[in-house]
DNA sequence: CATGAATGAGTGTTCATTCAT
DNA sequence: TATGAATGAACACTCATTCAT
């Protein structure tokens, strides 16, 4: 039921936007009264903090499949899975990412993002950690930290971009590049 | 009287927040009617957008005065010199920028915004053409675009990022030498 | 306006009950908007405390009448006018007083009620204070109390009282004859 | 079992006040579920009244008993065990006390209330009886309405009086001495 | 031009009650 | 008989926007 009311915020974010999520159009989209959807959440935040780490296990799930796939290979074909799952996993449902990043952030606390954010953060210097021999940056967490947030943004920029952007195939290209030099120089 | 009810509006956000920040508020802070704001701006959104577009001029225009300083000089002085006046403009008012970026975004229309971040773009490439020569970039456009949202996230993830951040300092040391070895090789 | 909204409660309360006292329904007795009426009140308890101030300042300005009228008069007129014009007050609109007495009085916040009495309680003590020659009573607060009760609630039994009650005017009598017995022996 | 409901509203009555006495808040401090409090009882009203009834029945026994214990006594004696037996059985437990008589009073349909109000006032008058001999007053009917409402308001505002009030001690000597001289002239 | 009282659609949330299991 | 998930009407309250003065 969780998962239905989430999957319903979901989809009314994507094809109506933020605006026309409020309690009653998700509790009709999921087929439920409102009265149910306080049964399963405190309020409204809550489903809406409950989509985003939805969205955000999501991304940290296709991370974690492109660093199994990649494991032992060299790290510029790593680089490139990485950029490329974070790729794909937004390029699923652009609409709905538009209304997550850019209109709902404020929803969820920051300790539920910031609890997100450790835990990508923490996969991605792991991962790092495994290239240790090869890479020029001293400091692991702030070389994670630093990609993260370059893929993030640039994907986001990317997909949920105003104006013209350039092709997602040539900003995985640069962004990888970006990477590979800046940790091996 | 646009510049203070945008200053008002600032204020409003910076110190009490956007969900403060409601047109009655604003304009008792501009020490004005609800009327008169109306008069001014065709509605709130077109207001917060103004507030967005001067926070933006102020970043460009310090992207322009380290551009210009750093003339003439190596494209390492350069770079350094974009991203810490990046995260200087950022600094001054963590509050407002949280308010602004946090939340507010969804308000101005993506034209807006668009607008804002073609003019950025533009500098930043006009910027980079100078150095052209020693570049192994190939796309200055998308050369531009990667470098631009990744100063871009990775100082507002500095600023206001839930849970604990690395220094400014460090993280500015590391996204020049990130930029500098993409650009560079 | 703050009179024409306290006005459309009281009818509000007197004809449909409390049950029916929204704050919709009260705007639109008022004539006015929903809006209108936060611009005047806080909120909804702060509306029918402004009712149940009005009502007691009603039955405290009928007891200042009376004493007024009886003043230099024997003791037992002036009880028999404080009893008479308690009950007059009450009988001008039982349905108000239902309303008031039965079901709203959680409304109002304890320190508006205790304000309410303590200003009857002065003017009662007050009185009697006039006659402390011929009384038997020693502590004229504690008096005062006991009196202001009596006539209360007597009142309100007679007026409001679930299922057949004494005749009013029979009442008054009884309770007249009680007061001067006790205050006089 | 309805007994359980009872003592379960009452204790959340008691403790956690009016607003948190829902449904569910009941069922829950009873032990069961909501679905077999209607089993039980018609409507939420249904439980309150039954918690009045069961507080007026407590009240009522206790003036049984002091009448009994005095029997035969003189009528001071009587009249002081009145007022005295009224004052301890809402000492007892003065926070249910005000909840059940600033707020819930409505509660219950005037219909139960009226019944409660007759049994007390059947047994009152039936002791004045007894005394028929020695009391001056004519219509013991009336008499009893009025002293039951005299004890009743004047033991109420004692409890749950807003603001600061006589002692519980001198407010029955001054009760005790009210009803006594009102009787016997 | 300025005002600010008035508007009212819309919101999140509650809770007495029902009924399939 | 007991359950408790589901219901949905109802509520208090907000706030961007208007317009008579």
């Amino acid at each position: 039921m969780v998962e239905t009311i989430v999957e319903a915020t979901w989809q009314v974010l994507a094809k109506e936007g933020y605006a026309a999520a409020n309690t009653n159009r998700i509790a009709e989209r999921a087929g439920i009264s409102v009265g149910s959807l306080y049964q399963y959440f405190p309020n409204k935040n809550a489903i809406v903090a409950a989509v985003q780490r939805r969205h955000h296990a999501e991304v940290a799930s296709a991370m974690a499949t492109a660093f199994a796939e990649t494991a032992g290979q060299p790290l510029e074909i790593g680089i490139r899975g990485l950029v490329h799952a974070n790729m794909q996993a937004h390029l699923a449902d652009p609409d709905l990412h538009r209304a997550l990043t850019a209109i709902v952030p404020a929803a969820a606390n920051p300790e539920t993002l910031g609890c997100i954010r450790d835990g990508i953060h923490a996969q991605l210097r792991a991962w790092l950690w495994r290239y240790r021999q090869q890479l020029i940056v001293k400091d692991l967490d702030t070389a994670a930290f630093v990609v993260q947030h370059l893929v993030e943004a640039v994907v986001h920029a990317t997909i949920d971009g105003p104006g013209p952007t350039p092709e997602p195939k040539q900003v995985e290209d640069e962004v990888a590049a970006m990477i590979l030099r800046y940790l091996t120089g």
